[in-house]
DNA sequence: GTGCTTGCAAAGACTTTGCAAACTT
DNA sequence: AAGTTTGCAAAGTCTTTGCAAGCAC
């Protein structure tokens, strides 16, 4: 069992999170904190399946049915958010406030994500959208790229 | 048992794609006509379900497993795109050429997709994602919004 | 004839769901 | 106690694949 990250910013989260679940007449489990606090173990993008890994190393009560049925809350409350990127599974990522508005890089060889800033890009996707009456309410730009490495030898150093 | 569309747009069309499956030392079967001509029975965007029930309209031999192994083949001969819209199935296209850049809108309620032209978006994700030594092969812009209809009844007539 | 294609049904990958027991409030 | 949650395994959804028979060339 991995130990959980403790800080003011995590519990600050959690505050959060159980102060929505409250709020909705949902009830504070310990796998529910399990798989919150593993939120704090994923780097960058991760799938339903990479969760319930690190989640099971900090209680191994989670099983995988619990981590679909989180996330869809954890999406909700604002503290992930689902990043498309085509036709594979479903990705996630925390959701840092504040953020630019990000595009998605996928590399075409390894498929690493790059969230790449396109702040430009909000305006653009907006106006464009509202010219024909539709009211936006998100938008992502996904890229298919290749990565530096891919270029230079052919193939990238963090196939999967 | 529908009839085929005749034109000679769609007759020029068939010999791209036979030229192509030859070219790839493919056969031109029954079963991928029945499949081509389907195409020219859909409206704007199509999964393979639809495909598939629109070509058996026009050959009952035609089956599930062919259509999917055909579509690739469409895509790659250029007579279909493939359009990303999230996490449902895959959706595709007939891919009228020489077209400018198009971000993908699709309804939340009622999940109409529409196709809007953006061409700035073509060169802004590029330079973007060229800053960062990325390479970029293709890139979509995908934005969820509401219909005109669903802002004013608070539902989409389309709602399938 | 040779070798690509087909339909079928089974297999796969990922996600959702029904149910009875367990737990939160 | 009341009502939510859980794990398990089964069911679902969409797509892919193995196979033997059937075609295109």
């Amino acid at each position: 069992m991995t130990k959980r990250k403790e800080s003011k910013k995590v519990e600050e989260a959690w505050d959060a999170f159980s102060t929505f679940l409250t709020s909705k007449g949902l009830r504070v489990t310990g796998q529910r904190r399990g798989i919150f606090d593993a939120l704090f173990e994923e780097n960058g993008h991760f799938t339903a399946e990479q969760l319930l890994y690190h989640a099971r190393n900090l209680d191994d009560t989670v099983s995988r049915a619990t981590v679909y049925r989180s996330l869809p809350l954890l999406v909700e409350s604002g503290i992930v958010r689902e990043v498309d990127v085509g036709h594979d599974n479903k990705f996630y990522t925390i959701n840092l406030r504040s953020e630019n508005f990000k595009a998605q890089v996928v590399c075409s060889d390894c498929k690493t994500i790059y969230e790449v800033d396109a702040p430009f890009m909000e305006w653009y996707g907006k106006t464009v959208s509202e010219n024909l009456g539709l009211n936006v309410q998100d938008q992502r730009l996904q890229v298919s790229a290749r990565c530096p490495s891919f270029q230079h030898e052919g193939t990238c150093d963090k196939k999967k």
